[in-house]
RNA sequence: GCAGCUGUAGCUCAGUUGGUUAGAGCGCCGGAUUGUGGAUCCGGAGGUCACUGGUUCGACCCCAGUCAGCUGUACCA
């Protein structure tokens, strides 16, 4: 007779999601203070919108039968409204402005954080569920709302531990690009393409790129991409634009740089140079002028941009948790956008915004040392069979400021111990029927006798030793814990 | 979606040219130790060998299909 196992489900995480927990949720939060800190200073206000929307106020299409989730997580309303997760924080703001426009003081300058959803295949580094933390300026169409947002996140990252040479900016602008590809005369229906294509150049290389506007390429599964299908002279010009820049981007060089690359079309660029140069003029007095700079590669892949466009890159070498050297994108990314609030009210209203990628930043960050996983130091009281005195010296200690747990297991005291071994514990506070006839309580500093059991052979004479264990007056407890704290950090 | 690789205990993995009752380490539970962490020792629980079909006297092993996972690639408003 076979066995009655109930069906039980399996517990696993759907694909693309993460648990996390203590330490590291305690690292992101402080990154997240410093980062808000920053924006809030530049005179950014938060915003907070919901984490569903309309389907349709979210992007151009509708769920259809076949497809209901493309590229979202999308459900139906009781009432047959389809309602999807933000896949990110611009399209909401765009739904915020045209629904709010006459109330609002424009410029309008808001900050935002949170979850973002995608439903689309994960990968390494690439989650279904993440979190972005944006600043936007909504109704100037000034060069300064851009210049303002590169400098801004320079200041971020400066407030977050990095040097000035561990990143760097990198400004381009669609115009530039839909201008060489006029130059080009790369076709309307390829221009998508092309600019996908030129948006992989730090991921394929110049050979995978060149591959991909012309016939196709090739990857290492085997696997074939097909590609633009340009024509030999039209790849030189685009490869010509991607790989020269004038380094000092004052509007003189800027044209020179333009009329060698594409001669002829100096007109339909002019609007595009021209704010490049006026972004370069603002940015020249800002502290971060040499973080800065003008990178024809930049496309950035969305395709709503419609002006400058920007990417914050480091400039260091990132490994995983395997210790791996990995290819690291842009940790922060955003541009103009001027036609997403006229969706909604066929009124134009110039927008800019910049957008961090909070866990791509967070992992850069412990890679060079600049955020550690960190939680504040817990006491842990043992409960000597006597709960209510447990609880009683914990609340001494929280009184003091001491994070501090009283044991409420069931288990005996050497399972007590391991459980604060495991908990990472710092201090294990106990006070038995020996030391309450003393008037005496027995401290042991876990961190150190860690260190100390390595050069311990035996059990016995670990018991007999009893390492980085001191037993102190009762009064002495939150002084005597707070010195051990001390010497620990 | 396309391509390649991989599915054996909670986790990481062994498993001989196809041979009887499928193993290890880690983790978990109990004990050596009713008030002292680590190490060590003893004992225990835990399996639809991803699923379905086929070949065979006999399949974890070979074949086909399905499903799932990983990696690359495409898409990513």
């Amino acid at each position: 007779m076979a066995k009655d196992k109930p069906l039980r489900p399996k517990a696993r995480l759907p694909r693309g999601f993460r648990d996390r927990s203590g330490a590291e949720l305690a690292a992101e939060r402080r990154m997240l203070d410093t980062v808000r800190g920053v924006y809030e200073s530049y005179g950014f206000s938060a915003l907070e919108t919901p984490a569903f929307e309309y389907t349709d106020a979210l992007g151009k299409f509708l769920p259809d039968i076949d497809r209901p989730n493309e590229g979202v997580f999308s459900l139906r309303d009781e009432d047959e409204q389809w309602l999807s997760l933000r896949y990110d924080l611009t399209a909401p703001l765009a739904r915020y402005v045209a629904e709010n426009f006459q109330d609002l003081p424009k410029p309008f300058r808001r900050y935002a954080v949170g979850r973002v959803w995608r439903n689309e295949k994960p990968g390494p580094g690439r989650f279904r569920e993440f979190t972005q933390f944006d600043a936007d300026t909504v109704g100037s169409s000034s060069p300064a709302a851009d210049a303002e947002l590169l400098i801004m996140v320079c200041d971020v990252l400066k407030a977050l531990g990095l040097a000035g040479s561990d990143f760097a900016l990198k400004v381009n602008n669609r115009k530039l690009l839909d201008g060489v590809l006029d130059a080009a005369r790369v076709e309307p229906s390829r221009r998508g393409v092309v600019l996908r294509a030129i948006d992989k150049l730090d991921r394929l290389g110049l050979g995978g790129v060149r591959d991909l506007l012309g016939s196709g390429r090739k990857d290492e599964s085997g696997d074939f991409t097909r590609g633009a299908e340009l024509e030999a002279a039209q790849i030189r010009i685009v490869e010509k634009f991607l790989g020269s820049a004038p380094p000092d981007p004052t509007l003189g060089n800027l044209e020179r740089w333009w009329a060698d690359i594409a001669p002829g079309h100096e007109g339909g660029a002019a609007q595009g140079l021209a704010e490049v140069a006026q972004i370069f003029a603002l940015v020249d007095h800002s502290g971060h002028q040499g973080r800065i700079h003008l990178d024809p590669t930049v496309v950035r892949g969305l395709d709503y941009y419609t002006g400058p466009v920007f990417e914050a890159q480091l400039t260091f070498p990132v490994t995983n948790e395997a210790g791996e050297a990995v290819i690291f994108g842009s940790v922060a990314g955003g541009g103009r956008y001027d036609d997403l609030v006229a969706r909604f009210t066929g009124q134009a209203v110039p927008a800019t915004g910049i957008s961090i990628g909070v866990s791509r930043l967070m992992s850069a960050l412990m890679s060079r040392g600049a955020l550690t996983l960190a939680e504040d130091p817990l006491v842990l009281v043992l409960s000597m069979g006597d709960v209510a005195r447990a609880f009683e010296l914990a609340h001494q200690l929280r009184q003091a400021g001491i994070r501090s747990e009283a044991y409420v297991g069931t288990k005996r005291i050497p399972d007590q111990l391991k459980y604060a071994d495991k908990r990472g514990a710092a201090i294990a506070v106990l006070e038995g029927e020996d030391e309450r006839a003393a008037g005496t309580i027995t401290l042991k500093d876990l961190a150190l006798g860690l260190e100390l059991a390595k050069s311990i052979e035996t059990r016995a004479a670990w018991v007999q030793e009893r390492p980085a264990q001191t037993t102190i007056g009762r009064a002495d407890l939150v002084a005597e814990v707070t010195r051990m704290l001390g010497r620990q950090s």
